[in-house]
DNA sequence: GAGTGGTCTAGACCACAAT
DNA sequence: TTGTGGTCTAGACCACTCC
């Protein structure tokens, strides 16, 4: 008959969502223990196969990691398999350019406004950009521009240029307890220009890949752009079934 | 019952792989229903949460499609959803290249050493290899090189030639009942080459994406290479979790 | 040994499509 | 009305991790 309101979506799904909300929210943090199946089972009132359907679908999604014995985690992005998901430029030899990364410089600036269309912020809200090189044999690869969000991550720029990081993902983790949920790449064949020349040793003029990456969090909301430069001895891969 | 031996697999796995081979086997086609749940459980002799467990995951991976009412169904490429799945050319306009197919020319050919390397065949092996224009408002805007393998695909040549087709994979399903399960793109930045100035009307050495696609049917078999090479108003997009 | 997730069973009721 | 898949329950036993 009629519902009174709520959801009139499975019980699973209700479920499913609330422990989305618990991990956005920062009370189980990357790499930690959540409780068990039987624990939550209890604290929502279903029953164990109910629980187990809520949390498999966010392990299916990579937000939880199952481990029988030992118990489910949140995921971390550091771990090995989920930077490689995210970086699909391949030398030549069929390599990931993943080895070195190389910072040019890190400053503060306002969002200009195709940086503001993208994060859906006024034009002149704070940004952090970065400049950044990709290291493959010793030899720069890839030219970054990352440009990050002051108001989600305020102070990023000290601390990147700090710690240096390999992997940003998983600082904005650390220590903003920001996930990256999804990304969307448009890749485009451009020339070399100056920089290029100069970062790289390009000619110019020469076909180049460019990149343009938006990095979203598990909200949904648009956190970083980036901009990726590389030498025309480098490839995307793009597998799927 | 006590398995004899078999695989030490888990029971839904091992009636996974036998549901996938008997669509492999074209016992049951695309588009075509499958028994239930119960008859499929009381088939194999597990039950129905089982059979579900291992139907679910087929599902999952979009080789079969459930309905709930009507029953669960071999998925077609010819599916909306499928086809766009696959083509990932945007227009600067974000619109997909997935309007309208020129067939340029159709014709026979010995593999070529990549070829081979790439089918796993023997250098000469016999080729069916097309060239076509993909079309946007009425102005053609990829340029395809297709290569298939005559030994698995007889006469392809002869039945492209006489169809035309908009989305090939269909084709393949329909005539030969091969599934193209997974695909692998290799993108890149190229100068354009005279015969890239005729068929898109690009300045030559201007920059072009060139992606090098291979297709492998459910056995894992290499069946089509091709070579697509695009106006750089275009770009590919690649969005992943 | 205690506790975890992984597999498996055997039911129940429901929403929906086809007829 | 019949049969389908979708949700949900309440158990069982097993493989594995950790202490």
């Amino acid at each position: 008959m009629e519902q009174p309101a709520a959801a009139n979506k499975p019980l699973y799904l209700r479920m499913k969502e609330d422990l989305l909300r618990r991990v956005q929210s920062g009370e189980w943090r990357p790499g930690e223990l959540i409780p068990s199946e039987n624990a939550l089972a209890a604290e929502y009132g279903v029953s164990v196969g109910t629980a187990r359907k809520a949390i498999e679908e966010l392990a299916d999604e990579r937000l939880l990691v199952r481990q029988r014995g030992r118990g489910t985690t949140v995921a971390m992005h550091t771990h090995r398999q989920e930077v490689l998901r995210h970086y699909r430029l391949m030398t030549k030899d069929g390599e990931r350019v993943n080895e070195e990364t190389s910072y040019l410089d890190v400053a503060s600036a306002r969002a200009s406004s195709t940086e503001a269309k993208v994060f859906g912020v006024n034009r002149g809200t704070a940004v952090t950009r970065v400049r950044r090189l990709r290291l493959y044999a010793k030899q720069p690869v890839v030219l970054e521009f990352l440009s990050l969000r002051e108001d989600v991550l305020p102070g990023v720029g000290a601390l990147i240029r700090a710690t240096q990081p390999e992997v940003l993902y998983a600082l904005l983790e650390r220590e903003y307890h920001i996930i990256i949920a999804k990304v969307s790449e448009k890749i485009m064949a451009v020339k070399a220009e100056a920089e290029d020349t100069e970062a790289l040793g390009v000619r110019a003029g020469e076909p180049m890949l460019e990149i343009e990456r938006v990095a979203y969090d598990l909200n949904g909301r648009a956190v970083e752009r980036r901009i990726m430069r590389a030498r025309n001895d480098t490839y995307y891969l793009s597998e799927f079934a």
